[in-house]
RNA sequence: GGGCGCAUAGCUCAGUUGGUUAGAGCGCGUCCCUGAUAAGGACGAGGUCCCAGGUUCGAGUCCUGGUGCGCCCA
């Protein structure tokens, strides 16, 4: 006996049960026992912050990363899976900062580092649990108990080893990088959160002059003109640049003598007459290359190569002069032109942003509060010509409300530019679902990839393991705590900036302190394939069987993040691609196509959604969408509950069915005789095609396309062959048939359970306990995934079926055009076709369409024409290739074949056409023929198949119609009587003459179908009246 | 500003190497059926395949240029 199942079943409570059966029993655990000894298939999971909730994009790729290791393992693969958290950076501070009450670094500085940081370690617990609670409930099996966090010593150890590596190999630097930097935070920020805080401002803007040294050029008293609308920059200029493509003038003022050089394309602005000015000169840009010039201010007039023109194409002549005032410190154009130029930058800023003793004049004012007293220095001395206020937008600091400045950072960076083609060249390796994101977005990336920037100047993270001489002449890099412990003597257990900081030694006389910024947590998601298995102080031959990966899946926007850091570190190291397989999945936004917003309240809370229709749903609403293929999902409620009713609902039907009618008949799966019977022939053949479209599929990574062929196989399960198979359930007599339609349909959702297993786990897994044998697994996740040897597949089977299925369309669709109830019995259906296949099961295939459309004969035969006309088309396919423009003179003469001349065509002769006084042969295969059915007959016809359905009613016929009838009221009252299907029953009734003929004629009928045992006629019944075709009848029934 | 992608029925999406009536499911309307099914079936309405050029005998599909949206970068 199965255990009895409810047709009402409430899916989440479902979940609930096999969760607590899967923690009872350790299922995951075996899972992996199990296959212990087996071939490896490596997963890496990329590590999330753990500073929020999961929102929808975590489950969608959390459910990827459960389906893809779940059936690897049913392959026979050990997949060990080990979730990953990040633990470091900026979002984790941000919450320390709050609950702090910190503003900035200063502040943080004050409270002290230790504390910070210990803080920041506090709080990365905090939503562990909720990840936990909210991945597991969505039938996740990932290993939490041994997670890797980039906080954990022994992973940031294998930090420091990746690190040295690249030290080793010569490819860290130290830089300046032009960043956004908050001056009340007193610390740089990333442009992306620079980029999220712009406020219209009002700002200077002032246009000064910058006097020629040559005076050969233009004269004595010949000047540059430069535009900014930073005026605090100009103490720090050290060249100016201009467009070597672009005209520049040199114009003499009328009102006083003096030249100007300017782009000629702004002379107008400046020039509005043009009797107040005379043009001296055009030159190219070009021209002006190299060009010195008197500076502006003192401070630095004996740097080294400065104060010249440059060439530089980024300058244009949207505004200002057509020539940009440079300095290196506080742009980042300026920075990479005067680099080139061999031009040191000068910043003289402290750390608020304050002028210092470089700059006396205004040494402690902050740089924007300076611009005045810039601008009247200025004036005073003749340098301004120009002055106005400009309105722009301009990036402010988030936190603070203040406005940002661009200044330039001392970074440490990983050179990458001259892998480009090596990283390319790997990546080729590397299997991309969808293959665009990784032959051209990625590809592109990787083509055009700089240097890495790998410092922050903040507390919390990974330090870089470099000590440096008091000097700064001499660094030395720290490969594993052992090196460190080496040179300082000091025992450390704690890789963190605060316990690092105080490590100091001193070697050949020298003190060396570590340099303070800490690492980007990029460097470190970079660095999971090592650091999670502290490589390579630990196993390291083991190492080999865990690198690359085969398998990765995330989100579209870590095309620049993870997969990227990943690509960095792997070719370096290794000179490999560090994963072999990535599903990247697109963004999910709320339903009306924008972001998913907190603030908005645009999408359902996960956690509502999981529990109204269960994390299967919504696992296959997901992954049965372009999501899984890179591509934007506009999550839909509607579309989750959809996706219930459509497969889960009707799956579990199918097995409520199965099992409501074993039980009724104790059947119990037994041993294994292969069914004759067509329809278990041809399920057998669809399951076993299913099973080779989703192994397909799955082994491309094509998610979707594992999903798609469910539909129709759940469609045909349901409305195909238990459909039709009903009767020989419940009321064949003949018991090798009953039991082959048991064994097969057994059969059939048992393998069906293990083919959607990785998809559904909890469905699946409910169906299989239930139906398993003792000598089977005790969940499907311990089973293996099916095979498909080809031993039930039966393509011309499928053929036959699917023109059966066709023939019944029709049939029903000329039922309903003459309005003639199925119930009707009628005398016969013609089906004319071809295609001669069929002969082969014709039987069998012939009461399976006298039993759907309630027919007494099927008739088969060739001859269409009796039913229908022909009309043809060239075959444009065939045909167009060879005619070319001709063919539009075949179309029109093959528009005018007769239903005869098409008949010869078919019965083998050629036909041949006139193209322009050339005869032209074609044969059958030449032409596209439709089928027209003939008027005044009930025929239709699709394809290659014609119909024609027999509508004369005999009184036979309709006492029969009238039987049926009699047994649908019947069993319907059956039904809201209560009664079990298995019920026997009395019956009493009354009705007109013509119901007591019909039901006499097929009393036995009746009652077999209604499971009576008596049948009385009663002149007086009480009881329901029907309505029976137009005539009435009263019965009573009762339960024996 | 650059790279990549997407745009097909009211909605969610299929649509092979270009081939002549552009499909499915849902939703909607009408009708039917029902002793597995919170189901099922038939019929119907609903399309400028984003726009404009081009290549071709033939373009949803290929090319060029736009428009809108998204991701990443600057």
């Amino acid at each position: 006996m199965f255990d009895p199942v409810s047709n009402k079943i409430d899916f989440p409570h479902n979940e609930e049960e096999m969760l607590a059966f899967w923690e009872a029993q350790g299922i995951f655990q075996k899972s992996l026992d199990q296959r212990a000894d087996d071939e490896e298939f490596v997963f890496y999971d990329g590590p999330p912050f753990a500073t929020g909730l999961p929102h929808y994009g975590h489950l969608l790729a959390g459910t990827i990363k459960d389906i893809v290791p779940r059936y690897q393992t049913m392959r026979g693969k050990y997949v060990e899976r080990r979730f990953g958290w990040d633990c470091h950076g900026l979002p984790i501070e941000a919450l320390a900062q709050d609950a702090l009450g910190l503003a900035g670094t200063t502040a943080i500085v004050e409270a002290g580092v230790d504390v910070f940081n210990e803080k920041c370690r506090s709080m990365v617990q905090t939503y562990v649990n909720e990840w936990r609670k909210t991945v597991t409930r969505m039938g996740r099996w990932v290993d939490f108990d041994n997670d890797y966090k980039t906080m954990d010593p022994d992973f940031m150890e294998s930090i420091w080893w990746v690190f040295q590596q690249l030290w080793d190999k010569g490819r860290i630097y130290k830089a300046h990088r032009i960043m956004p930097y908050s001056w009340k935070l007193t610390t740089p920020l990333s442009n992306f959160e620079a980029n999220r805080n712009y406020k219209d401002v009002q700002d200077p803007a002032i246009t000064c002059r910058f006097k020629l040294s040559d005076e050969s050029l233009f004269g004595a008293n010949a000047y540059f003109l430069a535009w900014t609308t930073t005026p605090w920059t100009l103490p720090a200029n050290l060249a100016l640049c201009v467009g070597p493509e672009i005209d520049y003038v040199a114009v003499k003022d009328l009102s006083d003598d003096v030249v100007y050089v300017m782009a000629e394309a702004r002379l107008a602005s400046y020039f509005p007459k043009a009797d107040a000015y005379e043009v001296l000169k055009t030159v190219k840009g070009s021209d002006l290359k190299g060009q010195g010039y008197e500076p502006l201010f003192a401070y630095f007039a004996d740097h080294e190569n400065s104060f010249q023109v440059l060439n530089d194409d980024f300058v244009s002549t949207g505004d200002g002069t057509g020539i940009v005032h440079m300095a290196p410190a506080y742009g980042e154009d300026d920075y990479r032109i005067c680099r080139d130029a061999g031009i040191e930058l000068v910043d003289p800023l402290d750390a608020e942003a304050c002028f210092t003793s470089l700059v006396p004049e205004f040494a402690g004012q902050l740089c924007k509060d300076a611009d005045k007293g810039i601008i009247r220095t200025l004036k005073d001395a003749g340098k301004l010509v120009h002055q106005s206020t400009i309105q722009h937008s301009y990036p402010f600091c988030e936190r603070t409300d203040t406005p940002l400045i661009y200044r330039a950072i001392e970074a440490w960076y990983v050179k990458v530019d001259d892998l480009r083609e090596n990283m390319q060249g790997l990546n080729d390796q590397v299997h991309w679902m969808p293959e665009y994101v990784g032959a051209k977005r990625f590809g592109n990336w990787l083509g055009d990839a700089n240097d890495w920037n790998i410092s922050r100047n903040r507390f919390w993270g990974s330090c870089i393991p470099v000590w440096v001489s008091e000097d700064g002449e001499d660094s030395i890099c720290m490969g594993s705590i052992e090196e460190l412990e080496k040179y300082s003597g000091v025992k450390v257990d704690d890789l963190h900036k605060h316990i690092l900081d105080k490590v100091v030694f001193e070697k050949d006389g020298k003190t060396y302190r570590r340099t303070p910024e800490v690492l980007d947590c990029w460097f470190e998601s970079g660095a999971m394939p090592y650091a999670q298995q502290h490589y390579p102080f630990n196993d390291p031959e083991g190492f080999q069987n865990r690198f690359p990966a085969d398998f990765i899946a995330e989100g579209l926007d870590q095309t620049r993040g993870w997969f990227y850091t990943l690509m960095v570190l792997g070719t370096i190291l290794f000179d490999k691609p560090a994963y072999k397989n990535v599903v990247v999945n697109g963004l999910v936004l709320a339903e009306d196509g924008q972001k998913m917003s907190k603030r908005l309240k645009n999408y359902p809370d996960p956690n509502e959604v999981i529990n109204k229709y269960g994390a299967d749903a919504v696992r296959l609403y997901m992954i049965y969408s372009p999501v899984v293929r890179a591509e934007n999902l506009a999550f839909a409620e509607d579309g989750v509950k959809q996706i219930m009713r459509d497969l889960l609902i009707p799956m579990w039907n199918a097995y409520s069915f199965f099992v409501t009618y074993a039980n009724t008949d104790g059947w119990e799966p037994g041993e294994i005789s292969e069914s004759e019977n067509l329809l278990d022939r041809w399920i057998l053949s669809s399951m076993e095609k299913l099973t080779e479209e989703v192994t397909e599929a799955m082994d491309d990574y094509d998610l979707q396309s594992a999903v798609r062929p469910f539909v129709h196989f759940i469609e045909d399960l349901t409305n195909w062959y238990i459909r039709r198979s009903r009767r020989r359930f419940w009321k064949s007599e003949d018991d090798d048939d009953k039991h082959q339609a048991y064994q097969t349909l057994y059969a059939v959702l048992v393998t069906l359970c293990k083919v959607g297993a990785p998809f559904v786990p909890f469905i699946t897994e409910s169906i299989y306990r239930n139906l398993r044998t003792e000598d089977m697994p005790e969940s499907v996740h311990l089973c293996d995934f099916p095979h498909f040897a080809g031993k039930h597949r039966d393509a011309d089977l499928d053929k036959q079926m699917a023109v059966v299925q066709t023939v019944v369309q029709l049939g029903r669709s000329l039922r309903s055009e003459y309005d003639l109830k199925v119930r009707m019995p009628l005398k016969g259906i013609h089906v004319a076709t071809r295609d001669m296949s069929l002969k082969q099961n014709i039987d069998d295939l012939k009461h399976l369409v006298m039993e759907e459309l309630n027919v007494k004969e099927v008739w088969f035969g060739e001859d269409e024409t009796a039913l229908a006309t022909y009309s043809a088309k060239p075959n444009f396919k065939t045909l167009g290739p060879k005619l070319g423009r001709q063919i539009k003179l075949c179309a029109a003469a093959v528009g005018k074949l007769t239903t005869d001349e098409i008949t010869n065509v078919l019965g083998g002769e050629k036909l041949v056409i006139d193209l322009e006084g050339t005869p032209f042969e074609m044969t059958a295969d030449d032409l596209l023929i439709s089928r027209n059915p003939r008027e005044g007959l009930a025929v239709a016809s699709e394809g290659q198949i014609v119909v024609a359905l027999e509508t004369q009613l005999t009184p036979e016929l309709e006492q029969e119609g009238l039987a049926r009838e009699f047994v649908s009221k019947l069993q319907n009252l059956r039904k809201t009587e209560g009664l079990e299907v298995s019920d026997r029953i009395e019956v009493r009734f009354r009705g007109s003459e013509v119901v007591q003929a019909a039901v006499s004629e097929h009393r036995n009928f009746i009652m077999t179908e209604i499971l009576a045992l008596a049948f009385d006629f009663e002149e007086a019944t009480e009881g329901e009246e029907f309505e029976l075709n137009g005539e009435v009848a009263q019965v009573i029934i009762r339960k024996v």
